[in-house]
DNA sequence: CCAATTTGACCGCG
DNA sequence: CGCGGTCAAATTGG
C-alpha cells in the first residue's frame, strides 16, 4: 500500500510536472517582448494550442489520479470538430501517457524535446497525435514499454521503409467495447535500440487506466460518497440520455471529445457538470438530482442548460442508466 | 473456450 | 505503384 501510494505520489507529481513544464513554455512564449528573439519568435498557433492542450491534459489526469476518473465524453464531438473552425477544432486533448512501472528511474523520459506535439495534417483523421520517447530497461525483457496504464492490443506489424526495426500498431482494447478509438505506435529507434519511440493517437474515451484504486480503505464516513462517485463513473461510460418529450431524440453520452466532466458536491449522487476543455462547445452545463422515485435502476433528472446561442433548447431531460 | 497476437491481404493516399 | 496503416483469418496462449 506504501508503495503503491508512493507511486501514485510519483505519478502525479510527474503528470503535474509535466504541465508546469507546458505551462512555463507558453508563459515564456506569451511572454516575450515582440523585440526580443525575434528570429524564432513565434510558435504556430497549433503549437501554442497544443501546449494549451497539454496543460489541460495534465491537471485532468491529476485530478482524474486524484479521485478517479470522472471524465466524460460527449457523443458529437467529432462532428462538432469537422464543422468547427479548422484552427480552434483541434478536439481534445492527449492524457499524456506517463510511463512507469517497476522500475521509474531506468525508464525515463527523454527531455529537451523528446515531445513533440503534432495537430496532425487537416486531414480528416484530426486525432491528437503526439510522440514520446521511452527508454527500455534492461531489466524488462527486451521487449518494451509496451506498458502504459491502458491496454492495449496489437493489431499489426509493419516493416518501414528506411528503419532496421518494424513497427508495430496497437488499439485500445476496448475499442469495440467501449468506443475508445485510442491508438498507438511503437517503434525501435534504430541507432539506439534501447530507445523506442511511441506515437500516440487519439484520447482515451474508455474508463480504464488509473482506477479510483482501493481509496476504500478510507474513513468509513466516505463509504457513500464513494459509491455514488463510482455509480457516476459507470454513468459516464454506460449513459443513455433522453428527452422527456422526445424519444427520438436519444443519444448516448460518453466518448470523444470535448469532454464534460461531473462534479458530484452533494453525497446523493446528485451534482453538477459541465464542460472542460478549450474545445467544443462551451456552455453546457447541468445539474444532476436524483429521482428517487425508482427503486433499483437509478434515474437522475437532468437539467441542461444551454448557451443562449445553441440550437437545442433547455428543458429536463432524464438520464438512464443503462441496463447492465 | 475465449482473448490476444501474428501475418499476409487489402486499401487509400501521394 | 509503393508506402504506411488497418483488417481479419489463422494461430497461439492462458
Amino acid at each position: 500500500m506504501d508503495m503503491s501510494n508512493w507511486e501514485q505520489k510519483n505519478l502525479l507529481s510527474e503528470e503535474l510536472v509535466h504541465g508546469l513544464k507546458a505551462a512555463k513554455q507558453l508563459q515564456a512564449e506569451l511572454g516575450t517582448a515582440p523585440s526580443l528573439s525575434s528570429s524564432s519568435l513565434c510558435l504556430t498557433t497549433e503549437m501554442r494550442e497544443t501546449l494549451l492542450h497539454q496543460i489541460v491534459s495534465s491537471y485532468e489526469k491529476a485530478i482524474w489520479m486524484l479521485n478517479g476518473s470522472n471524465i466524460v465524453h460527449s457523443p458529437t464531438a467529432e462532428m462538432v470538430n469537422l464543422a468547427a473552425d479548422p484552427v480552434a477544432n483541434t478536439g481534445k486533448v492527449p492524457e499524456s501517457p506517463t510511463s512507469i512501472n517497476g522500475s521509474p528511474r531506468s525508464e525515463e523520459f527523454l527531455d529537451g524535446g523528446s515531445k513533440d506535439y503534432n495537430l496532425s495534417s487537416k486531414k480528416r483523421k484530426m486525432l491528437p497525435k503526439w510522440t514520446e520517447q521511452v527508454r527500455i530497461s534492461p531489466e524488462r525483457g527486451l521487449e518494451g514499454p509496451h506498458d502504459d496504464v491502458f491496454s492495449w492490443r496489437k493489431y499489426g506489424q509493419k516493416d518501414i521503409l528506411g528503419a532496421k526495426y518494424p513497427r508495430s500498431y496497437y488499439r485500445c482494447t476496448f475499442r469495440n467495447t467501449q468506443n475508445c478509438w485510442a491508438t498507438k505506435q511503437v517503434q525501435r529507434s534504430d541507432d539506439d535500440p534501447t530507445i523506442f519511440d511511441l506515437t500516440y493517437k487519439g484520447t482515451h474515451t474508455c474508463s480504464q487506466g488509473i482506477r479510483p484504486p482501493e481509496k476504500r480503505e478510507t474513513r468509513p464516513n466516505t463509504t457513500l460518497v464513494n459509491y455514488q462517485n463510482d455509480l457516476l463513473d459507470n454513468l459516464s461510460t454506460n449513459l443513455t440520455v433522453r428527452t422527456n418529450g422526445n424519444e427520438s431524440e436519444a443519444f448516448s453520452f460518453p466518448f470523444t471529445p470535448p469532454f464534460y466532466a461531473f462534479e458530484s458536491d452533494f453525497g446523493n449522487g446528485a451534482g453538477t457538470f459541465g464542460h472542460v476543455g478549450s474545445s467544443g462547445p462551451s456552455n453546457f452545463t447541468g445539474l444532476i438530482s436524483t429521482n428517487t422515485s425508482t427503486g433499483s435502476s437509478p434515474i437522475f433528472d437532468v437539467d441542461f442548460q444551454f448557451d443562449p446561442t445553441a440550437e437545442i433548447n433547455t428543458g429536463l431531460h432524464t438520464f438512464l442508466h443503462d441496463s447492465v
